[in-house]
DNA sequence: CTCATCCTCGCAATCGATTGCACGAAGGCT
DNA sequence: AGCCTTCGTGCAATCGATTGCGAGGATGAG
């Protein structure tokens, strides 16, 4: 049988106090207001009774639910898990529960999670999914939730966004790479209808020029997916194109992957006659031959990042206060798949 | 600034009637108590108003919050995702939302999540973790609070369970190394304080009686903790041991391919001289040489039927309709770390 | 034409906690 | 000694939706 629960009213009638009187006593700010006599005979009753606070009730007069929504594309997606456990570790303390929602990266979908968070009645909203325009949230974000977003920026909003540093982590790899004397490196970019397909690919153009390398658009192969069919496919379509190259900088560890493989096919060996890199650092990669080299990136404390900054929005700190843009830094983590450019075997 | 949101009363003011007939006419089950006319001359107000029910109003008096808690270990653990997919996927459509906690297999933290849960007021949880016992979730059910395990049971206790027929996928596994010639068959168990370790090694003993092999204590080495380096550590402590065999089925794929790291690391190849086998077949693995031969649990599946039990012990369905216990099926993938047993190389 | 029945809708209580306001007592001040 | 302040507590409204009950009108039967 369902246990009725212990509510403020219980523990009134056992203490002979009014109600309120317990509520004041119960809440640690408002606790000095009481007599410490009362406060600690209410705590006490409370305690035998085991009483529990109803935070449904609470949050409908307070219209604070402690809970966060937290949108990302897919769970399954092995890069979000340590961002969303990063979310936590700051949240979680506080008394914040999260409800993860996975968008599929649909449209559609996007826009009626963001109505189901807010019939939720959540307190604020952490928007780590990649499609490149969504209204809805930032209409939530324009009618005052807080809003923050990890790895991508709304354009034209104020929603504060925490991003890695993309554009110096490929830029290291490119450098990584010309340092060890590749010259016609092709880059397997991501679906451009995802921000972050779309976002390397420009940093690569950008290293490319920094470091004074000719940007050549015939080496771009671009993937419909992050996956490593898509990273084979990729490499395909370079090889059946006639170019030659002695590096590929991929988007994404899977596409590194799928293009080792393919490459292995074509009986082209990685690293001694093609390097290849990836991006994100997934979990696991050290067990896959040979070890990639790619851009790690701190997902954890991305997680932490976008927590802090909806905490200071979801306590109305100061607009000045809050950072718009945080850049968190990336590293290149150097391991078997690349190696010096030798002579081209293809011609 | 933020919007006042829209409520019933608003509609009601608008449309000129009582705020409990915008709310029978704003639910599906009552609006035919109520005229089609003034039905729809009300629900188009509400869309016109762009109204969005309360849910934490609705749960207050309702005492549904139209939540369900999911309990599981660590999300960062590629098992999971998958499983909370699968729950989602029959959830989510209903009006169901989750929250997620992640109890790190501890004790306190797992009973402290339970009251988080509770006192958020979820209509259900859902316990995926794995210590061997623990009072809070069984006191949680006893209480009336629809609770349904995944991937392990609560003894003596009502509550319903869904498995995966580990005994099955090990006795197939072990039958398959059987067949392929192999006699001196170790075990990599896993943490004997986890569920999951300790039903395989069960299970193996069980199996290796089914199949008329023998099963020797000797030949078993139990890791800590569930990853490769515990992997590794069982495969040294086997080889120290001066025991010869010829096969190692481990608990989990993390074991297998850290043991087959270190049996490379000792001069060993894997499949041509000991074949090894894991269990969950966890993403990626295909990817990873030589690939791995491995029992794969139908993640997805136990997640829907974990929530297809819990929702029909939230509607309050009939006890002799509800199914105590699901055993799911699980299926033996050979793939290349499995081979004919040769001669030993070992003495 | 009258009375019974049914249907539609309004009234008001309710869920549990929070909080502005007010009241009464006690203490300090002149 | 009287007045004002301060402190502790109670009162009651409130958050928004749900729902049992009953009133009133419409309808049908006799």
């Amino acid at each position: 049988m369902r246990q009725k629960r212990i509510t403020l009213k219980d523990i009134a009638r056992e203490t002979g106090v009014h109600v309120s009187t317990v509520s004041r006593a119960l809440d640690p700010v408002e606790r000095k207001s009481i007599t410490e006599e009362v406060a600690s005979r209410i705590q006490a009753a409370a305690d035998a009774l085991g009483y529990r606070p109803n935070r449904i009730a609470a949050g409908l007069r307070t219209n604070r639910t402690m809970t966060v929504g937290v949108m990302i594309p897919d769970i399954t997606n092995v890069i979000f898990p340590p961002i969303l456990r990063g979310i936590e570790s700051v949240l979680e303390p506080l008394g914040y529960a999260s409800i993860i929602v996975n968008t599929d990266s649909e449209r559609d979908r996007e826009s009626r999670l963001v109505d189901v968070l807010r019939d939720r009645g959540v307190d604020g909203i952490i928007h780590a999914a990649v499609l490149r325009s969504d209204p809805s949230i930032a209409r939530a974000a324009a009618e005052g939730l807080p809003v923050v977003t990890l790895n991508r920026m709304v354009e034209n909003s104020q929603i504060p966004y925490i991003i890695n540093d993309e554009d110096a982590g490929i830029c290291e790899m490119l450098r990584h790479l010309r340092d060890l004397g590749h010259r016609d490196i092709a880059h397997l970019a991501g679906p451009q209808d995802l921000s972050t397909g779309q976002l390397r690919l420009a940093a690569f153009r950008n290293a490319a020029a920094t470091l004074s390398l000719e940007f050549r658009p015939d080496l771009v192969a671009t993937a419909r997916r992050f996956d490593e069919q898509e990273g084979a496919r990729g490499i395909r379509d370079l090889l059946a194109s006639g170019r030659t190259f002695t590096a590929v900088l991929c988007a994404n560890d899977r596409l590194a992957l799928g293009a080792i493989d393919e490459l292995r096919e074509h009986g082209i060996d990685c690293p001694r006659e093609v390097s290849v890199t990836g991006f994100n650092d997934m979990p696991f990669l050290d067990l896959i031959r040979p070890r990639l080299t790619t851009v790690r990136i701190l997902q954890h404390s991305a997680g932490q990042t976008a927590a802090t900054v909806l905490l200071q929005l979801m306590n109305g700190d100061k607009a000045e206060d809050i950072p718009m843009e945080t850049i968190l830094p990336v590293e290149i983590v150097v391991r078997e798949s690349t190696a010096p450019a030798g002579s081209l075997v293809r011609s």
